[in-house]
DNA sequence: CGTTTAATTGACATTATTCAACCCGGGTGG
DNA sequence: CCACCCGGGTTGAATAATGTCAATTAAACG
């Protein structure tokens, strides 16, 4: 089998897992759909921009591989990250509804992507179930991400923010296979981490250090090492029923 | 024509309104469609809650009147309030979607809302496709007010927070026809402002005074008077684009 | 009028930011 | 091989922003 087939079917069954419970039957129409509907592969090396803010996102996109972030920057110099797509998430799922994007898309690693040509309204729904099912539910699951990230934003202190935060990455990428017993790994530095959460790259070095003292959580390099689940799910009052994998 | 006709008739208007832009010919179709599957109307008293955490929403809903809130309350009696909906805003769009709610909706005035009978999947698309796309207009919407939420929340003091927030209150109740002039009519109190901007109630009131103090606006029980709209803009970098209503 | 709810103010505590310095491991060029 | 440099990471001290508590005022309502 060729890479190409290969990686993408792995991104479809990536995706397809994810809605398992929401999807029923369609899952397989959505790996159909998708084999069926998938055009030319991109890659993008790390750091390099996608789209950028007010551009026009003019298709669908899978991920195979990478971490994407949606983030804007500030005149000030500050930088908020939005949101991070993984392996099977889909990018620009809001491209047939809007002319423009309000956020810059950045590969974070080195990323490839896939073009999905899906067609507009009615015809997208009769001709391809699977897909439309997967593109509503990905604009639903994003919302209701932000929604929870709303909350700990607006309030948690720093302790339950990187808390539910490391919780949320543990789920999403135990959802698509990624955890290795109980390290997380990922590509995110402290700067990273400062502009998911909210508050500055010291006070995330501090606050990852109280995880440490208090043998919770570890960071390293690339990776963090969960020592006490439990506790840090208590900590951030963690709830996953809001990423709907059930 | 009855209470009923006009006041849904109303609401129609509001959401096509809003999408006038990206909905080009399916704005007829969606006055039409919500009128043949407008159903029962609900009120709710000011306070009651519509539906609450963990409870299944099995219907979409349009607000023909009042103010409803997206909330979390949190154990520690901390309360965020992720969204706002107005007149013309459709609840639980991802009703179809999803098991559950994972946030509270609470009617924040008298609020009276039109049960939307709308069918499933491909059915939905084929047949009602005006209310098809105002659907997925107003998850897409939902989402890129959330996105903008949270740059607010992670990367701007209390007093750009609060400079932004009136900024969209402002352009929202605009596209709804609520502007009267430059005062803004809202059932917010400060308490409300807190938890919509995510810091302490005193410091609403603080962030306030500030804008009054430099002639930007006023607040007042029930209203807001912008005397200087250009510097409150100035002062959130306000960039209604992430609105979508061109 | 009294009662209630929301707004306001000041004093103080806590949290987070900023600034400055230092460390540490991994290149890189001499 | 070594010296240096660079991007993170780590730490402490000073400062600024925001939260908490307590008390007062104002408006709203029966």
């Amino acid at each position: 089998m060729s890479r190409t087939d290969s990686s993408l079917e792995k991104a479809a069954e990536h995706l397809r897992h994810k809605m398992a419970s929401s999807m029923g039957s369609l899952g397989d129409a959505l790996v159909r759909d998708i084999k069926t509907l998938a055009r030319d592969r991109t890659d993008f090396s790390a750091g390099r921009p996608i789209i950028k803010e007010h551009d026009r996102c003019p298709q669908i996109y899978l991920i195979e591989s990478g971490w994407v972030f949606r983030s804007r920057g500030l005149a000030s110099g500050r930088r908020q990250i939005v949101n991070y797509a993984l392996p099977g998430d889909i990018l620009c799922a809001d491209s047939m509804l809007f002319k423009q994007s309000s956020f810059d898309l950045t590969a974070r690693t080195a990323v490839s992507v896939v073009r999905i040509e899906a067609p507009q309204g009615a015809e997208l729904f009769e001709r391809y179930p699977g897909l439309a099912a997967a593109l509503a539910w990905t604009m639903g699951q994003e919302e209701s991400i932000l929604a929870e990230r709303v909350v700990s934003l607006g309030r948690r202190d720093s302790l339950e923010k990187l808390a539910h935060a490391l919780c949320e990455l543990e789920a999403r990428l135990g959802a698509i296979g990624q955890m290795r017993g109980r390290t997380i790994e990922l590509p995110l530095n402290q700067e990273d981490f400062a502009d998911i959460l909210g508050i500055s790259v010291i006070h995330v070095n501090r606050t990852f250090r109280r995880l440490s003292d208090d043998k919770i959580a570890e960071y390293k390099k690339g990776q963090i090492e969960l020592l006490d689940r439990e506790r840090l799910a208590e900590l951030a009052a963690f709830d996953p029923s809001y990423l709907h994998f059930d």
